[in-house]
DNA sequence: GTCTATAGAACGATAGAC
DNA sequence: GTCTATCGTTCTATAGAC
């Protein structure tokens, strides 16, 4: 509608994009279910036929809407972690580096959301409450692979700590995490507005402090 | 169909609670949006007109079902507080006592949980994540009153920390134990067969302690 | 109180013109 | 690639017999 002939790139990618971007949104704020095809396609400001169109089904729609959301905080993640054990030079790293790692990405990109990349927040807590099919498949897919990597690592700072002892502080790291993060939102009226919810570094500094104190002191009263 | 007129109690009231419990079911498992009046009423092998009459709406059916499942969690919740309260003789409580008097009556009810009321825990992480309307209401009504009497103890605790660093820990603690028990049938997948995801008295047991050690050390390394 | 039957609306997906 | 139009399905809710 904007782009004409004289346009390099693909001009009419933009619809696909707004699609995805209204996805997002709509996944976020309503979940899969409450998310219908009509109200994407008029979020978007395109018609229902073209999300049909791109993406196959509703199905196809949303996990490529999560696959492009996801990946880029896992390349992130594993980014930041390797900076961190570079920097140690072979010295184990700290838990309180570890969960930097894993956290700050998703605070960064919360950061970045603009009126089309909202919510971040709500979406990945979302993709951990949906019991739909293809959210439990992708979850493993995206998630299992990057807490084989964090496992590893925390069990080179506790080396004496049996594994059934670190898979369950790094369940509990991962699980306060993501219920944090989905309880954002809740932040300024469960305070009765004595903490400022649009204060994102603020949450994650914290967020990142409070696991890792939960983490470190569960495993050092006892290894 | 099983009762008759030799039955005391009113035998009609079975299948306004077996709707209750088909909802609860259905709520955890698909939630709001994903639960159908149709999905309930053949869950509970009820007449899907009974669940419009007994409730009169879909909304009054979801609420009402809320409201059962959360005020005797809550009444216990205030129960251990004040034995808790009792035990100290005026002495402050610990930090342990209070979040074991908060997070403990959850796992009661867990484990009470047979074929008919199921599924608790994704029950309760449902009411935060799912963002329609009424949720939020019922959440204000039924959560911040208790936050209120939480606060006012753990501020009993820090007397000199500043409203607003108990505020944080607090909706730190908060959204850690809703984000374990929404993930907790995660835990069996994600130790890779280490923790056992049947095993609730262990889960609420190193809940309490990790949110404790980030609360407590979290305050204490300031005041 | 519980049923059958159905109204009225919204859903995912597709066909075919442009 | 995007549109209009529509099919077949499923939803909430209600009317009325029993």
């Amino acid at each position: 509608m904007i782009a004409t002939s004289t346009d390099v790139s693909k001009p009419k990618v933009a619809t696909r994009k707004r699609l995805i971007d209204a996805a997002a949104r709509l996944f976020a704020l309503h979940g899969y279910n409450g998310l219908t095809m009509r109200s994407v396609a008029l979020d978007a400001q395109a018609n229902i036929a073209a999300a049909n169109y791109h993406f196959g089904s509703k199905d196809a729609m949303v996990l490529e809407m999560l696959r492009e959301r996801v990946q880029p905080i896992n390349e992130r993640r594993l980014e930041l972690l390797n900076q961190a054990k570079n920097n140690q030079a072979g010295r184990p790293l700290t838990t309180h580096q570890i969960f930097h790692s894993l956290i700050f990405p998703i605070g960064e990109e919360i950061s970045k959301s603009t009126k089309s990349r909202c919510s971040l927040a709500q979406l990945v807590a979302r993709t951990f409450t949906e019991p739909v099919h293809f959210i439990e498949k992708m979850h493993q897919r995206f998630f299992s692979q990057i807490a084989d990597i964090y496992y590893l690592e925390l069990s080179l700072v506790y080396p004496n700590a049996p594994a059934r002892e670190i898979y369950w502080h790094l369940h509990l790291a991962v699980s306060s995490m993501l219920g944090a993060l989905a309880q954002h939102r809740r932040l300024n009226d469960f305070s009765r507005g004595h903490c400022a919810e649009n204060d994102v570094g603020a949450m994650i500094t914290r967020l990142i402090q409070f696991i890792t104190h939960g983490f470190d002191r569960g495993i050092k009263t006892q290894f």
